[in-house]
DNA sequence: CGAACCCTTGAGTCGGTTCAAAGCAGGTGG
DNA sequence: CCACCTGCTTTGAACCGACTCAAGGGTTCG
């Protein structure tokens, strides 16, 4: 992986395609398998329509590249197609902490509104594909449609809820619950997608999960370890297998 | 203070009322002190009209009771006037978790917007007087009115990149660092609303601070009391000076 | 004026970090 | 296709920052 810092971002320092001057793909919204995950859920036919003419799709992100990097202007939001991203701020003083990670449906960019640059550096962790949604267009677009401006509040609010979730977890669990909510987590996203929820694969390294749970990625090892000792996990590598839901779930609402 | 959990929630819990039935105070948002803090910031007089419509001011909250309660059906967002609160998680082990402190001009419920319940409790920690701004209405006229949807987007973002920041703070901070950080959050804040920023009260308890910051109520008090012998602070119960904050910003962006 | 709540400080403990060393996997170039 | 090399992971031992438990004093508010 290419982890040079260096790297400028690949797509917010291009300008903005143009919906016009890129050939349609097959993949439009009204065909695409995570429609209702994604941006436009709940819209009928002619609303997708206006949708689709709107998104830049299957822009192409490698991994080890940068999606935005934290000060770039906002012009975009991006919906992922495939592939899977983390979201991480930097410290002044260097120090990274992972803000999250992202997998098909999720819609990134949303820091950016605030203040119209990107708080925070998107990294794709494999290779993955991005619809880009010019972010303009997507406020007048939300003016004419009532369905599709409620699911957008909708999303940027349930982004706030993880966060507090995420809160939550980093103030107030010990590192064998936070590992156990973060696998719960990923389970039950991996399978809202129609993919197995006790088998996957870990796409960030240990100290990923670590930056992401307020750990060092020693004690990610470790824990894991004990976990797989205890019958809860099999780990191999980035490969994990859920054992025993029921005891991760005991241990996650256990109290201290 | 009458912490009593089973108080329901003094707003959700009545129906909205409707901006008709009230008598319209002198305190419409276009002479609201909190304006440009607060929601209507950046709208011309003919918008501020259509808002000052249909807002429901002057709400009062006494000390000690929920603006709302976690479960309760989202009916309004409300922009707090005057008072001071804390919004929190609870898990389901009863722990809870502080996300946040809020004061004049910032706006509250946008956790709900996700699922339409609330995700959290929000107590006033002192006598309080809210703004309400019936959700239905405000997202009707942000079609309409394009520079409140941007602003509207905008503070929901904002929360977004707050919640960022506190996650970097519970993840990657030590004590010192944290309440450091919480410090000249507060100190900020009290001066973009045009108070002291060096000399405040601060209207939670040791253990609230404590919550919110991921650490013990005995570590608050033991960083205060360090922080006042290193002649970085003057404390005297809830009264705190900033006697030293360039100090207090070193301590922050601070390498370990 | 009393009672409940809040705060401070000390001593001992412990969960997670730090430092160190070794093993492993996967990708690259010869 | 194999060997190397780099980055990732595991595990151990020692350490330390924050927690726990406990006691005492202070403040606030009904």
């Amino acid at each position: 992986m290419s982890k040079n810092p260096q790297i400028p971002a690949l797509v917010t320092t291009q300008p903005c395609l143009s919906p016009v001057d890129i050939p349609k793909l097959q993949s439009v919204c009204s065909a695409c398998s995570l429609r209702e995950l994604c941006l436009p859920a709940g819209l009928d036919t002619k609303e997708l329509a206006q949708v689709d003419r709107m998104v830049n799709r299957r822009q192409p992100v490698k991994r080890g590249d940068y999606l935005y990097r934290a000060g770039a202007t906002l012009r975009s939001l991006f919906a992922i197609r495939t592939g899977f991203m983390k979201s991480s701020v930097l410290h002044e003083d260097g120090r990274e902490q992972v803000a999250g990670f992202h997998m098909m449906g999720d819609l990134l960019g949303l820091d950016a509104i605030s203040t119209g640059q990107h708080m925070c550096d998107t990294l794709a962790l494999e290779d993955s594909e991005v619809c880009e949604i010019p972010f303009a267009v997507l406020e007048e677009l939300s003016r004419e449609i009532p369905s599709l401006q409620q699911h957008f509040h909708r999303i940027m609010s349930r982004e706030i809820v993880r966060d507090y979730g995420v809160m939550l977890l980093l103030g107030s669990m010990r590192a064998e619950e936070r590992l156990a909510a973060f696998l719960l987590n990923l389970s039950q996203r991996f399978a809202a997608r129609g993919y197995s929820s006790l088998e996957f694969n870990l796409r960030m390294t240990r100290e990923e999960i670590g930056s992401f749970l307020g750990l060092k990625l020693e004690t990610i090892s470790r824990v894991l370890s004990h976990f797989q000792n205890e019958g809860l996990v099999e780990v191999r590598n980035k490969r994990i297998r859920i054992a025993n839901i029921d005891a991760l779930r005991t241990l996650v609402s256990q109290q201290t």
